[in-house]
DNA sequence: GCATCAAGCTAAGACCATTAGCTTATGGCC
DNA sequence: GGCCATAAGCTAATGGTCTTAGCTTGATGC
């Protein structure tokens, strides 16, 4: 029997892919298996059983929504930075939703200090974006949470086909972001 | 063998309830049998299976979200309705968070027309709030997308266990609504 | 060339949904 | 009040899932 060759990462990316594709439900050891031309148990030698599994994707989307996220700050400031760094992760949500309902996962899992460090780093991102406008502490996590609420809100319900009407959604998710950017005040 | 006395209600409501307190995964068959003192192929009486089952618990969780926003928004007009029908909102998701993520399983089949109405006349509440600030067809929609995005994302997100900061969540929830409703204008 | 390690395998147990077909409680009707 | 059709709930069985145990054998270091 010749060696398949995996390792931890060809495997999680293998069920990120059917994540993205079929939805996380689709993410069965089985399935990820048959998509590696392997038996499912011998997965195991590469993740811990199926949490393992849909833990790695987790941590796979969240690093790369960090870095989607940096990617679009970087040399923008204020309402521009805001408003970048949404839309990055709006088109992050809409091209890889299943490893982003992987992420979400992390509140059902306190206790494990990787997750929350990768979910806290995608915050992080945001955080940092809202210094422009020199708020207390107190104000910029109620900033964090309003811009994070609506952001997800929007890209969840958009990624599951929420909006059914045929009216321009680039432009209802631009008046979103503009509405709550004007609710910051001026940025400095 | 005496009769359970089941019906479709009852079987739905047990149903719910394991959803709200568990999960939504956690409601199997054999797990909502054994709360009702039957087995599970007994269920298949009342419900169409497990998908069955679960489109239940979102038909219930969607028409008492309706019922909620009405209760809440009747009486009351331009941002004080506003305002009420998102605070009712985020309450019953929090109250009920396994029914609400069940119906959420709506843009995955919208050939089921009742769930598809069920879900419509949850958005058709927001929307008649909304008539109060008499915005053109197209401004309405971009409104009910963004209400709707902010409210769920917030809920969902604190329903998760996603806001881990010790800092009011009320008060951030009512910025986020105040801010978005400042960016209507002012109604009529 | 050989010993070690681990990758991938088969076999098997536990749990789940689902279907088929049985028994029998229940309610309508004479 | 008694009969009978309906349907509620049952057991048995199938096929899918995850998971563990233990085997075989390819690959690697000396």
């Amino acid at each position: 029997m010749p060696r398949a060759g995996l390792d931890r990462d060809r495997v999680v990316i293998a069920a990120a892919q059917i994540a993205d594709a079929e939805g996380l439900d689709a993410v069965t050891l089985a399935r990820v298996a048959t998509e590696l031309g392997v038996r499912s148990p011998s997965l195991y030698n590469h993740v811990e059983g199926r949490d393992g599994l849909v833990r790695g994707v987790a941590l796979l989307g969240l690093a790369q929504l960090r870095d989607a996220l940096r990617e679009a700050a970087i040399g923008r400031a204020g309402a521009d930075a805001l408003a970048a760094a949404a839309g990055a992760y709006r088109a992050y949500v809409l091209a890889h939703p299943g490893r982003y309902a992987a992420g979400a996962i992390t509140p059902a899992a306190p206790e494990d200090a990787d997750l929350v460090a990768a979910a806290t780093a995608v915050v992080d991102v945001l955080a940092a974006v809202l210094r422009g406008w020199s708020l207390d502490e107190e104000d910029t996590v109620h900033a964090l949470r309003a811009f994070r609420s609506a952001v997800h809100g929007f890209a969840s319900l958009e990624a599951a086909g929420g909006f059914g009407l045929p009216i321009d959604l680039d432009a209802s998710f631009g008046r979103l972001i503009a509405m709550l950017t004007a609710g910051l005040g001026a940025p400095g």
